[in-house]
RNA sequence: GGAAAAGUGGCCGAGUAGGUCAAGGCAUCUGACUGAAAAUCAGAACAUAAUGGUUCGACUCCAUUCUUUUCCA
């Protein structure tokens, strides 16, 4: 029997939790979370995590999965993601991924290339030069090992710059070498969906939704997470700017504006990776029906609902 | 009713002793993105209150109108 994997993805506050556990619900089945911060144990109100009361009772796999000290990647969460499904599908016919990461979907949709991992000493050290030498010198650098790259890319991009150097120095070939963009094949059927909404409702739920992580003491528990500021499950929009505002770089009204607004931009930039990355078929959030009859009648009926 | 000051993009706010594209911030919009992705990076749109005048040339000067603020009644 072929297995189907449905993939939920959407914007953060779209209302993918809600739908997705409806779904498990008809479907008999379980969640996957592709969420970059839900799996850490540490983080919750910040991150939007659902409630044991939200979850009515479907399993999601991949929240709590984590302690804050690891650090974590989309290549990571490929392998982890793989392995589970593969489970998973013994004794079920249909799974859901859902989440707001992207590249977490589609490193499970379509695979990353085979590249190697960054030793931490490597990328400390990358930064370290960053700042004592300037982005000018490793883009040079860079420019050496990699030209293709280089022609291809966003040089002012920090992080890209980084990571293209430590492939480079890690492996001695160019990391655009390694580059294939050849979409994996999967031993199962994917069907990917797509939520949205009304922009000023969207952007509605988002302010509504900050203001009750912060009734809910979302700077207390930022707070208790200052001295992981530095690691990498903080550098989060909800996190960020309580951290600046307890340093006294603005008052608590201007935290809370940053706090919805920068969760605004985010929201747009997920937007705009889901427009157009991937295949997606886009629904409205509260279109259940409209959803479910759209997998009924793409994975074929009988295989799909019990 | 009288006097004074002021009117620059959705908001704030510079500026030109009249002369190529009217700064910047906020908000907005759009895009890129294969191991940091709630990250990182890139781009766009939008204004001189209105009308007339002076001038080769007006956002800048003058007049009128409208609006706002303050003061006096």
């Amino acid at each position: 029997m072929p297995k189907v994997l449905i993939v939920v993805a959407g914007p953060t506050a779209v209302g993918k939790t809600d739908l997705c556990v409806r779904l498990a619900q008809a479907l008999q089945t379980e969640v996957i979370s592709a969420d970059s911060r839900q799996f850490y144990r540490e983080l919750n109100i910040g991150t939007a995590k659902p409630s044991e009361d939200e979850l009515h009772g479907v399993k999601h796999h991949f929240i709590n999965s984590h302690s804050i000290d690891i650090l974590y990647s989309a290549g990571s969460f490929e392998r982890d993601a793989l392995a589970l499904l593969d489970s998973l599908f013994k004794t079920k016919d249909v799974v859901i991924l859902t989440g707001g990461s992207g590249l977490y979907i589609k490193a499970v949709c379509e695979g990353l290339d085979e590249l190697p991992e960054t030793p931490p000493e490597l990328r400390s050290e990358l930064m370290q030069r960053l700042e004592t030498e300037g982005l000018e010198i490793l883009q040079t650098q860079l420019q050496a090992l990699d030209p293709v790259y280089c022609s291809q890319n966003d040089l002012q991009n920090t992080q890209r710059v980084v990571r293209a150097l430590e492939v480079c120095l890690l492996t001695g070939k160019a990391y655009s070498s390694f580059r294939e963009h050849q979409p994996a094949q999967r031993p199962f059927k994917i069907v990917q969906i797509a939520l949205e909404r009304d922009r000023e409702e969207l952007y509605r739920r988002i302010d509504a939704r900050m203001d009750l992580m912060l009734s809910a003491g979302l700077v207390e528990e930022a707070r208790s997470l200052l001295a992981y500021r530095e690691h990498n499950a903080l550098q989060t929009v909800g996190y960020k700017e309580v951290f600046d505002y307890f340093d006294g770089l603005y008052d608590y009204n201007e935290m809370v504006r940053l706090l919805k607004r920068n969760s605004r931009r985010y929201a747009k930039r997920q937007i705009t990776w889901f427009k157009h990355q991937g295949d997606f078929k886009w629904f409205q959030a509260n279109d259940f029906e409209g959803v479910l009859s759209y997998i009924q009648e793409v994975g074929s009926r009988k295989e799909l609902v019990s």
